[in-house]
DNA sequence: CCTACCGATCGGTAGG
DNA sequence: CCTACCGATCGGTAGG
């Protein structure tokens, strides 16, 4: 199943899930496309099911460096860092997330977006939080989500692993610009270097 | 010609080019399906005439809002307008613009890539003026140029008419956080209340 | 997991 | 701009 989930991923991307075809999938992990009806009920599902694992696999990745960061300034660094982790390691799931919404029954896609709400509900309450305490400046809070979580996705269009920067440097640009954003000059605002005392 | 484009338009935006067929077009203006052969050449041809007419428009109306603006503050004001404007009023074409590209012969692609390099280009060149000036602080010119155009652009995923703000509000927050990001002070930077003097 | 197949649909064309 | 049509392909299934 892993191998038939990374061909439909791999040529997803490449062509879109309209003109993908189950033949193609199939000719690509050496089956005959009938076969594939063993792991999956319908092409639409399996469409979900590459969506439903990557959004969750993200949600867990951030529930496991958020938990016991009650610090907004942290709190922050840790979602942009990773955010940007996962959406350039997992770019072509993540953009085959944002493109393909309509392949999707109404059912299905109630399902993925409630995953995506979480995720970035989990992004508000952090400005929330940094609001209260008074390290960032926001007016609109929503706005502020929809801005900021746009320009942090939008990297996994452009990202090559083999580009100008690396990994490390762009974290700590985009984490740069995001603060500027909230107006937070606290010291261990965008520095990477400080180790956090934990 | 326009009903043809228009039907296509928003049967695009609602299924997406694989799965929009000729039928469904012509059915929308009241046509035989081949008889749509006598407007474009292929089906590939129609996307690509779609495309083509958005992007020209968006640079046209860009060129004519920007002529004469030399201040780098007022300039960036100026795109910005005009970005949220377009992206909010031609929201269904812009999104096939993102969308479709897959759907273009190589020939095509580089075409509608090299609109889009060119409105790139005009933001990256106001940025460069105002970071020459002293009005802006920017470090990575293309990165932030991703950045910006990024969250300006997500607009148009979201946006409705009958919103809970009007579109001069967005575009007076919008610009509000560019500047942040810009670390611009001027006095006339956000406030969308004082007239240039022209 | 394969063979063999079906019904449906689609882009595109001929000829008018 | 229509009628009539073709070749090709696709998602999905029966039966093993």
């Amino acid at each position: 199943m892993a191998a038939i989930s990374e061909a439909g991923i791999d040529l997803i991307f490449q062509y879109g899930f309209p003109s993908t075809t189950l033949r193609m999938v199939a000719k690509k992990v050496g089956m005959q496309a009938g076969s594939l009806y063993n792991y999956f009920e319908d092409k639409q599902s399996f469409l979900y099911q590459i969506m439903k694992r990557s959004r969750q696999d993200l949600l867990e990745e951030l529930d496991r460096k958020l938990t016991g960061n009650s610090d907004p300034v942290r709190a922050l660094k840790a979602f942009i860092e990773v955010h940007i982790e996962f959406y350039t390691e997992r770019s072509k799931e993540m953009f085959i997330g944002r493109m393909e919404l309509r392949g999707l029954t109404d059912e299905q896609f109630r399902d993925i977006n409630a995953l995506r709400d979480r995720y970035e509900w989990q992004f508000t309450s952090i400005l929330e939080n940094g609001r209260r305490t008074g390290d960032f400046i926001v007016d609109d809070i929503r706005l502020t989500t929809y801005a900021i979580l746009a320009m942090l996705t939008d990297i996994s269009t452009w990202y090559r692993p083999r580009g100008r920067m690396t990994k490390g440097q762009l974290i700590e640009y985009y984490t740069n610009l995001v603060f500027r954003i909230l107006r937070c000059e606290r010291p261990d605002a965008t520095g990477g270097s400080d180790k956090p005392a934990d």
